[in-house]
RNA sequence: GGGCCAAUAGCUCAGUAGGUAGAGCAACGCCCUUUUAAGGCGUGGGUCGUUGGUUCGAACCCAACUUGGCUCACCA
């Protein structure tokens, strides 16, 4: 009967792993990523798409693990672009990415620096999940019995994978992977196995055989089509979504979840999410820094109910694209939309009034909040935080109406508009305005004629009322006897060092009596 | 070759359980006799890719097709 109240895909979802799983004490949901450079905001997308369906599942009044698998037993396989000293990263290509240096002297290791970046941002989203390390499990034979028997398993295995391969594997083909205790890498052959722990291989580069034995080598891993679904058993995985490069017929969750009943397991729900794009940073960022966009960066521009809003307004099958141009207002104008209507501040339909209570309490960090934040449209705020050169604490304190609960999402709000305003606005959009002491700039002989009655005007001006104010710049340039345009191209060139700007009444409202004077008056 | 996704207003896209087609931008008008980039209100504009089918009713479900994109058939 819970299936009737759900309307958001995360719930949808939630029902369907209660359905397909049944009534269980602890409902295991997966997500994971091998951390071989940085990780982005794609990889994030299954991150969060988990975490909608785990809060769903506790608001169902379900006991959830939430894990998250670092897959940093893996191969690093290139240096990636810009990475500090790649000379000495290319001498530890086929190892382990654990032993790997991480040459930005972040963590302990390569691998561990790329998982910081994530562990430390997560919280900032709400989102925490139990970090399990691939890398120290295998390292620690953990998952000896799984080898051993993945090894009894590899016929029946190789007839799976080999459904789908253009080169089917023949027994020389093992389900695990050795790196070579001489020197770390997997340039390795795997020669035999003894029917029990006992596993030989040879190091190609030195060529050299070594037994090891499964029970206490650091060495020997599965391979990844062998590995997932081992871990699901291991796990007891209910529920993991996985991306389009592996829910592809022939892919990785379509061997999985046939080589998974080997293990005595069955494959948990899924469903596959779509790859993100970004929009908008274009020659904003130096192409020597790459492309990646992680979750920081996306933190930056958008705040973290904005961030989790994006995926939780989004159905995770469809592609959509992260924005960074002016795309930013208008999202940020849906959340407010969004936040007005969960308010009842915003008529709106029945039906998609349920969707939007959903989306808004699935975008929170914490608990829902009791009261909307201080709504101010983005690029307002982004024009008072220029007015005051990016103060955020005086443009908080200019608006008076900012109750105290309101104002920590407001501040972090101003911090996401004064990046976006000074590293990804159109050239259009910023400005700084003078002061008592700027430069003043050069204005022809109208012009002159036009600031100084505009100058004379405002001070007879209440400071207040700003349809006063707009009715005195008009009377200004009839007095000036010159055009209105010329008036506002040379008050917006002493005001901004620009030809055009704000609605000027609006502007100069909001700058303030005694600076537009102090400014004029120069003239 | 297999699989998945998309096609809706001039542009970008919503439409997340079949019930009279939506938003933002752009355009135009008004609030404001007045030319400028913040606010508000309003107007115009769409045979929902094509053809069939199911239904009292289809943008939505089914089938086929057209066009575009992604993905697997290496590795993980």
């Amino acid at each position: 009967m819970e299936q009737q109240n759900s309307v958001h895909w995360a719930d949808i979802y939630a029902d369907k792993i209660i359905r397909e799983k049944g009534d269980k004490e602890l409902y295991t949901c997966a997500s994971g990523i091998t951390p071989s450079g940085t990780v982005h905001i794609g990889n994030f997308r299954e991150i969060i798409s988990v975490d909608l369906v785990v809060k769903a599942l506790r608001q169902k009044g379900k006991n959830v693990r939430f894990i998250y698998s670092w897959d940093d037993y893996d191969v690093f396989r290139k240096v990636p672009k810009n990475m500090p000293e790649p000379q000495l990263l290319e001498t530890y290509l086929r190892k382990p990415i654990t032993l790997v240096p991480d040459t930005t002297k972040r963590a302990d290791n390569y691998a561990r620096g790329n998982e910081l970046d994530v562990e430390e941002k997560l919280p900032i989203v709400g989102v925490y999940p139990e970090y399990l390390y691939q890398a120290q499990r295998y390292r620690s034979s953990l998952y000896a019995e799984q080898m051993k028997k993945a090894l009894e398993l590899k016929p029946q295995i190789i007839s799976v994978l080999n459904q789908y391969r253009a080169e089917p594997l023949d027994d020389s083909w093992w389900p695990i992977a050795v790196f070579s205790s001489f020197t770390d890498k997997d340039n390795t052959t795997i020669l035999s196995w003894d029917g029990q722990y006992g596993v030989t291989y040879r190091d190609n580069d030195l060529n050299k055989e070594e037994t090891i034995d499964l029970r206490t080598t650091p060495y020997a891993k599965l391979h990844w089509r062998v590995d997932w679904p081992m871990r699901w058993v291991y796990e007891g995985v209910d529920f993991e979504p996985a991306g389009k490069d592996h829910h592809s017929k022939g892919g990785s969750f379509d061997t999985s979840r046939q080589i998974v009943e080997f293990f005595g397991g069955h494959a948990p729900v899924s469903f596959q999410y779509d790859f993100i794009s970004i929009k908008g940073r274009g020659g904003k960022i130096s192409s020597s820094s790459g492309e990646v966009v992680s979750l920081g960066d996306v933190l930056e521009v958008y705040t973290p109910e904005l961030t989790r809003f994006l995926f939780a307004s989004t159905r995770p099958n469809t592609e959509f694209a992260i924005s960074f141009d002016l795309d930013v207002l208008k999202l940020y104008e849906d959340y407010d939309n969004c936040e007005r209507r969960y308010f009842g501040l915003l008529p709106c339909n029945e039906k998609k009034l349920a969707m939007e209570k959903r989306v808004y309490e699935l975008s929170q960090v914490g608990d829902v909040p009791k009261t909307p934040g201080y709504q101010i449209p983005f690029r307002h705020l982004c024009n008072l935080l220029q007015i005051n050169s990016g103060d955020v604490d005086a443009v908080i304190a200019s608006l008076s109406d900012v109750k105290e609960d309101q104002i920590e999402r407001l501040r972090t709000r101003c911090r996401c508009a004064w990046t976006w305003i000074t590293t990804f606005a159109p050239e259009d959009f910023r400005f700084s305005v003078a002061t008592a002491d700027s430069e003043k700039v050069a204005l022809d002989e109208e012009g002159l004629k036009a600031v100084r009655a505009l100058c004379s005007k405002v001070a007879s001006w209440d400071g207040k009322d700003e349809k006063d104010l707009s009715q005195l710049i008009y009377d200004a340039a009839a007095e000036a006897g010159v055009e209105n345009t010329a008036l506002f191209t040379a008050t917006y060139m002493a005001l901004i060092g620009k030809e055009k700007g704000p609605k000027l009444a609006g502007f100069m409202n909001t700058i303030g009596k005694e600076r537009v004077l102090a400014v004029l008056s120069k003239y």
